[in-house]
DNA sequence: CATGAATGAGGGTTCATTCAT
DNA sequence: GATGAATGAACCCTCATTCAT
């Protein structure tokens, strides 16, 4: 059942396995979102739920294990943010966007995200943690030179993406697009 | 079991039954949140799910019966609003703050207000697509008058406050205030 | 599947199936132990585990209910020995041979006895504590009359006879009779 | 991982590692009793679940390899208690308050004792046996003396402990105390 | 000889919904 | 019209044991 590279069932290496999973609940997650049960995800892979908990205790780390090159691509941006041009409210603003990429990795992310951030003991705090502090970073900066309201805390933005994503979401059918709320939580609906 | 306003048992009397309902779901709804089964909610109300299931085909239906009475308080604080003194923006801004009120009316009700928002087929939708115009409105007298920002819709600031609601639930934990947010909402992060 | 007497599967009579489940229960219970899981008990009756837990909300509820019949056999050789010539000690006695009769109802009973009694919120600690309070009443009297030691509680002779009841469990293949442990328990190993 | 008496990982040295396992498993069981399962407490000893395995093919063969210190201490203490002073009442009696410490030696000990004592294939059954033997051996000096009733075996009493070891259990709850169920055991409830 | 990944059945429990009465 | 019993799949999670490496 494992799709291992010679496919094979016996576990080859239980890299080849773990990955496997990764591939498979990457696959259904963008399908069918992250509220697909483990059990379902364990019989689209192919294992043993046991098999599955072995290697992901729960959901959250499931999530965290999958968002882990999605960090890497954040990382990424991070930095040819940080190298580019652009004054530091620019740099905040492609922080953001790229937040926002991350946050819709999949869909209904960011609800677990907003459980995760409350929680304290998620497998997904940690990532929480460490985006809020590199948002206050690019807020911070972009405070100092004057492109950001100074009433606002890293965390705020951070929350303020969130409650984007979640709304931006499956918004296929409507008119208000992503790049719409982006704006609105840049500018707000008033007027200077 | 059925405790109508006559705090009798006026079984056969549908039209009494089905306040009582709202009456109950109103109350369970408002301590424990919207994520209460039929099943439970039948059994606080005393009578069968079935009965509840004939009232009330699914739970948004019900909810969408039981923000009636939030509607009305609502229209009252709008036609408070369109009397009152100040420019289009304060008003604009009164009214963000009474659909917030009302989206926070029961805890986790922004969750199926986006999923109706989305299906086209929920009983919220009407609720929703009404608060939709009534926004729209005052959205077009502060553009008119130059209080906010032309490119937005109706739809673009009632998803907005949906979205501030959704992430200032439960919220308790953090430093992230329903204030902060709303202030984003309006103001944005970025420096005017 | 549910064998009502029309041996049709609509529910008939919720108290047929009920009984049914009863039926079952003692059935199972008898010839495999009460070690067996609500699941399987709900495939051995042909019914739905969420119908099992419907009339039983968890395993010592249901083990409650089967034992009410054993309870009320025990009210009712209580007052044959209340009625009865002996003296204090005598009734005593037999009052423990009822109560190792009634933990004997089916195997493995004594362990979630002894958990009912530790626990205070099981289904079971009502019939424990009216045991131990008749217990008591039997083992006051024959200590006024000098048949017992006065330094025991009603508790500890309940616990005595419980440790007896799950030591005795399972004895096809040993010498050790039940009685002897009785023996054990009314006279000690010392003499005199 | 696998720490030696030379703190050192001294694989491939197969007597060592089973000491390893032995010390591990007193350390956990001792703490949350007997109830542990097998890979977490492979787990604790840093070792494979099969290695686990190979060397105790299942629970009882490790707890009765387990056991043999404790067996060393009560065989201290039976030649202590046969080279003292008392009577051979007095000895049975400290042989029987030793029995009952051997069995509480971890929570949870007397069910798999019981299983064992009537399986006939546990790896406890010897360990039991050869208690039951000594028993005996102080049961009829007792008995020869006058100092225990003559119907008794040794059986039996080595059953009386192990009731009495179960009931005693988590007792902290209760007011009955070990101490009230031994005196029960040596002198029943009954006056003489 | 040691490994630890894989198993897969089983644990208790909940839920939205339907159906016979 | 009202009932509430019945459903059965779904939920997350654990365990003793085996097997390929």
């Amino acid at each position: 059942m494992v799709a291992s590279d010679n496919a094979r069932q016996p576990r080859k290496d239980a890299v080849a396995n773990r990955a496997h999973i990764l591939d498979t609940a990457a696959r259904v997650f963008a399908e069918e979102g992250v509220n697909v049960s483990m059990d379902a995800l364990a019989k689209h892979a192919g294992i043993g739920s046991a098999t599955l908990y072995r290697n992901f205790p729960n959901k959250d780390a499931l999530l965290a294990a999958l968002l882990a090159p999605h960090h890497e691509r954040l990382a990424t941006r991070r930095i040819a943010i940080e190298r580019s041009d652009g004054d530091a409210g620019q740099k905040l603003q492609q922080w953001i966007d790229a937040l926002g990429d991350w946050m819709l990795a999949f869909e209904g992310l960011p609800e677990p995200l907003r459980e995760a951030w409350m929680t304290d003991t998620s497998a997904l705090k940690p990532a929480c943690d460490g985006l809020i502090a590199t948002t206050e970073k690019f807020l911070d900066a972009a405070q100092r030179d004057g492109f950001s309201r100074p009433c606002l805390s890293g965390r705020d933005v951070f929350i303020g993406v969130m409650a984007l994503a979640w709304a931006s979401e499956q918004t296929t059918v409507g008119r208000t697009s992503r790049a719409v709320l982006s704006d609105m939580l840049r500018n707000g609906w008033a007027v200077g």
